[in-house]
RNA sequence: GGGAGCGUUCCCGAGUGGCCAAAGGGGGCAGACUGUAAAUCUGUUGUCAGUGACUUCGGUGGUUCGAAUCCACCCGCUCCCA
């Protein structure tokens, strides 16, 4: 269930509720793919950095450690010691990264898996009765994310699968709702938009799949090397014909000025690996722009990566600290890291839902904008 | 006292006459990262000068058209026998 609370143009300041709690949007998913934070974050660190929703992965928790070990511990939210929203992405984007070892067909996808070789077969049915077992909130369709630059006629062909897939996907699902033996009845599955950057195509799928009137529609297939206009007007292009009163999810994005970006054009939901990832690599999120930790001049800077983050690391740790941290390959590094770019996410997400309450959307991503892409 | 080795660019370590400013690691410096096969990957790391020049392989001298590589002596270190 989505509820608009208030809007400032296409901005959206909304609530979305699920069987483990209630979403304030527009919302920064952390991700935890393997049902764990990289970076030795756990379950409580999550609620520290003010993660609303943990996100995580139906191929990579299918391959490690099977889902019917997470059911039978009691689902993902026990089993991971997380008891507020998940959402879990269909392994449709492994089919993109992990093409090297895959096979597309109407029926799926034959993967060979990334850690032992072992043949796994996944189309709709099966990913979303993996999404059924491990009992999350939200389960994302099954769909093929293409890569870009991709070919009208590939892309054309594949967004009509990916519809089909969509229909099987919902049908599996009220199949398994039917059943006795569930996790968590209240699961729903959203649909997920493709078209790469063709928007005639954009378009087109999008009708389609906002025929099965599903709680919620994903934007996929962006931030795949595209560049961020064109990411952009894509999402421009597929807005208006996205149901106003379900959220909308833009799958795998990304900086912080894309997401202000796509707030600003109608996007509730994110969610990406960077300020993980990222900050793996000691390259850390502020207030005044991006900084990579482990530059030489950093190594007798008292100040703490941002003097005006209230991040448990901010507040007590000094940028020396942390570039010595990196440079002795100590994991707490990471972990500190981790710690605040997460952090600066959530907060940055509050920053934007209370400036759309204020009506002082526009000023906010006028003042913030060229100050977060910039070197800190 | 006798015998056998070794000394390479920040470190370890290859190289035993030209294709060597010198492999490969490490370390350093910098960059990338967007529904996570990523604690990963890429570039760079003698000096100066934009296709080149100069200095360098413990030291000094020598052989040679040409030496990190061969010879002599010296300095330092290691191991074995007394």
């Amino acid at each position: 269930m989505f509820e608009l609370i208030s809007r400032q143009n296409n901005a959206r300041r909304g609530r979305c509720t699920t069987p483990h709690g209630v979403v304030e949007t527009p919302v920064f998913m952390n991700v935890g793919t393997q049902a764990a934070i990289k970076g030795a974050l756990s379950a409580d660190d999550l609620k520290t950095v003010g993660c609303q929703v943990e996100l995580s992965n139906t191929y990579h928790l299918h391959v490690r450690p099977g889902e019917r070990l997470i059911k039978q511990l009691g689902g993902l939210h026990s089993f991971m010691g997380w008891d507020a929203p998940i959402l879990t992405d269909s392994g449709g984007f492994q089919v993109f990264s992990l093409a090297g070892l895959r096979k597309i067909r109407e029926d799926g996808v034959r993967f060979n898996a990334h850690t032992d070789g072992r043949q796994i077969f996944m189309g709709p049915e099966e990913s979303i009765s993996i999404q059924w077992a491990l009992g999350s909130d939200i389960a994302m369709a099954f769909d093929e994310c293409i890569e870009n630059p991709a070919p009208y006629e590939y892309v054309s062909a594949s967004i009509a699968r990916t519809t089909r897939w969509l229909r099987r996907c919902d049908e599996q699902l009220k199949l398994l709702k039917t059943q006795e033996d569930t996790i968590n009845p209240g699961q729903v599955l959203w649909g997920i938009n493709q078209g790469g950057t063709y928007h005639d195509l954009r378009i087109e799928h999008m009708k389609q799949i906002a025929d099965l009137d599903l709680p919620g529609y994903a934007i996929g297939g962006l931030a795949v090397g595209e560049s961020a206009e064109e990411m952009y007007s894509v999402i421009e292009a597929v807005e208006p014909h996205m149901p106003s009163d379900r959220p909308r999810y833009l799958m795998g994005v990304g900086t912080p000025a894309n997401i202000i970006e796509a707030v600003s054009r109608g996007i509730d939901f994110f969610d990406c690996v960077m300020p993980a990832r990222n900050a793996r690599h000691g390259h850390l999120f502020t207030s005044a722009g991006v900084l990579n930790i482990n530059n030489l001049k950093y190594r007798d800077d008292e100040r703490p990566i941002d003097s005006a983050c209230a991040c448990p690391v901010c507040s007590k740790y000094s940028r020396a600290y942390l570039r010595h941290l990196f440079k002795a390959g100590e994991m707490l590094a990471m972990r500190l890291a981790v710690i605040h770019n997460l952090h600066f996410y959530n907060s940055l997400m509050q920053d934007i839902r209370t400036a759309i309450e204020t009506g002082q959307f526009d000023a906010f991503s006028r003042k913030k904008l060229p100050l977060l892409s910039q070197r800190a």
